[in-house]
DNA sequence: AGAGGTGCCTCTGAAGATACTCCTATCTT
């Protein structure tokens, strides 16, 4: 059976929680939320490093006990420990957790005192009046629980980066323009690049900051509030998103959006050690003593705490700390950094524009090449071309790039085919300067059969680089089952390369993966996949995912100047 | 429950705002 590492972090998350509402040792309770996280983030398979018996102990977070539970449950897929609780506590019962304003406290005194263990229990029991007599709730608890079932608020959505962008920018303009508001930032996951963002954190500094408050919840698209105090407020838009706002002095501004943009892990594990110096640390500031001594930039209080600028998107926990403190730090990749764009469509398979505006707009982003890759003619559905399309099409390249001034690269997005092979044949293959092969069938085999599907796709000499290399639509569709690591080895061993696609419901490779890529010395194409003029926008999301898995300028392949390209990707 | 220093023990993830009920639990990064 197989069993993704997330499927293991939902087993220690529900153990956590069930520990948490017996109320177990809390460091505990912290081992198993701390080893989920580990897993998640990790981009090898714990079953695939069972079955090779590689040492799950040298995982942070992990020791043996953790490592013999996840060997339990990658092989029989559930965990004694967990059964042990579910006999104490009800499995349902971590569904009210879920309600906003249930911890494991309240929900245990549900559980005890009302015997209620699912939502519905829940929503019964509140409707008749039978929660507000429990010592710790009131009239106003259950009829904020009862409101949190009606509208389903229990389940926090997460929204794309791109769209959280759109709707966050209408917000942005209207709280820019009130006369009170100073300076304003967009903190938190939004500010980091996430691929998704679950709300948005705004960090606003004003004197007046009650009258910032009163004119932020009259927004016309405010449709609920959740939480309005003098200096911070929460409320839900129409379109769903959560807004929390803070609203600070000028002088904190840079403590409140360092403290506010997070990861929340970064900001522990900083106070932490702003602690073993001897400061304090909070959103107002940076404290010796009573003393404030840093705090109105967000670089001012770097330097308090002795630690060089860290970039919003390394601030995850992921080693940045230790990076800042030994000087080591990446000098992360910008868009300006990128030569060229090695994806692209034209009309003639399912893009937008011709080959002559796509090269033209190009141009004017300051590209200096673009290789045009449409579709094989095996997809079918986006009228891939065949070898006379593809002929046809070269020598419409020929042409321009004698006229246009910047280099077309004549390539094709190649169907990799169930059995590894190539959608076009061989003397077409070689005529191209670049071969991007991508997936676009039988997402469903074994991981065993996907990876050699591709690591054959990658054996045929004319192959460049790997698009889209896990097949993702974010919050859509789940990416193909593969061995990522052993196709990065493969790609340095065969000497191609992997694309990031900067498409902001693609965005694969992910930041794992980009940094697995790095650690192997094997080169990410930035792409933006284009099918329009338009498109080629999306680079700066792939530039920020990229940035989030710590690639430089020498890390990414199209920030090579044409000249080294050519022979980067030429075959030998 | 893990990590680190020693052979079993100690320490381990900060800090503040808000809502709500009665003193703290929950939420946020």
């Amino acid at each position: 059976m197989l069993i993704h590492n997330a499927d293991v972090a939902i087993v220690f998350n529900q153990i956590a929680d069930l520990l948490e509402i017996k109320g177990d040792n809390p460091f505990r309770i912290r081992a198993y939320r701390n080893a989920a996280r580990t897993l998640n983030a990790l981009a090898f398979s714990v079953q695939t490093m069972v079955a090779e018996k590689s040492d799950l102990t040298e995982l942070p977070g992990i020791g043996i006990d953790l490592a013999g539970k996840i060997s339990e449950i990658v092989t029989t897929g559930t965990c004694a420990l967990r059964e042990q609780l579910h006999r104490q506590l009800p499995p349902s019962i971590h569904e009210l957790l879920t309600v906003p304003g249930l911890g494991p406290k309240r929900v245990k005194a549900l559980y005890q005192q009302r015997n209620i263990q699912t939502l519905d229990q829940l929503f019964n029991s509140a409707r008749n009046g039978q929660i507000r007599n429990i010592p710790g709730f009131g009239i106003r608890s259950e009829q904020r629980i009862l409101e949190a079932i009606r509208t389903q608020q229990s389940k926090k959505k997460r929204y794309r980066l791109d769209l959280a962008e759109s709707v966050a920018s209408a917000l942005l303009r209207y709280l820019q323009a009130l006369p009170d508001v100073k300076k304003i930032e967009i903190a938190g996951s939004f500010r980091r690049r996430q691929e998704t963002v679950g709300d948005l954190d705004i960090v606003i500094s004003s004197s007046r900051p009650s009258l910032v408050i009163q004119q932020f919840i009259q927004f016309e698209d405010v449709t609920q509030i959740l939480a309005q105090g003098t200096t911070r407020a929460s409320v839900v838009l129409r379109q769903g998103m959560q807004v929390d706002l803070r609203v600070v002095a000028s002088v904190s501004f840079g403590a409140a959006l360092y403290y506010f943009t997070g990861s929340k892990a970064h900001n522990i594990a900083v106070r932490v050690l702003a602690q073993k110096r001897g400061l304090k640390m909070n959103e107002y500031g940076v404290f010796s003593g009573t003393q404030r001594i840093a705090a109105e930039t967000e670089l001012a209080v770097f330097q308090a705490i002795g630690l060089p600028y860290i970039e919003p998107e390394l601030r995850e926990n992921r080693g940045e700390i230790a990076a800042a403190q030994a000087g080591k730090l990446p000098q992360l990749i910008q868009l300006a950094d990128l030569t060229g764009d090695l994806h692209a469509h034209t009309k003639a398979s399912d893009g937008r524009n011709s080959l002559r505006e796509m090269a033209m707009e190009a141009k004017k982003r300051g590209l200096s090449y673009l290789a045009i890759t449409d579709h094989s003619s095996s997809l079918t559905i986006a009228h891939g071309l065949d070898a006379e399309g593809l002929t046809r099409q070269m020598d419409e390249i020929d042409q321009l790039n004698a006229e246009l001034g910047i280099k077309l690269l004549k390539g094709c997005e190649v169907e990799i085919n169930e059995d590894g092979s190539l959608d076009l044949p061989d003397n077409i293959l070689e005529r191209l300067e670049i071969v991007v092969g991508a997936v676009h069938s039988k997402f469903g085999l074994s991981r065993e059969r996907q990876t050699k599907r591709i690591l054959r796709a990658m054996d045929h000499p004319c192959f460049t680089l790997l698009a889209h290399p896990s097949g993702r639509l974010i919050l859509e569709r789940e990416p193909y089952d593969v061995d990522m690591h052993q196709i990065i080895l493969h790609a340095r061993q065969r000497g191609c390369f992997l694309e990031l696609n900067a498409q902001p419901s693609r965005l694969d490779l992910t930041d794992t993966h980009c940094m697995m890529a790095k650690n192997e010395g094997v080169l990410i194409s930035v792409n933006s996949d284009a099918h329009s003029i338009f498109d080629f926008d999306d680079l700066r999301f792939g530039i920020a995912q990229a940035r989030r898995g710590w690639l430089e300028k020498k890390d990414v392949l199209n920030t090579l100047p044409i000249k080294q390209l050519l022979s980067a990707i030429s075959r030998p």
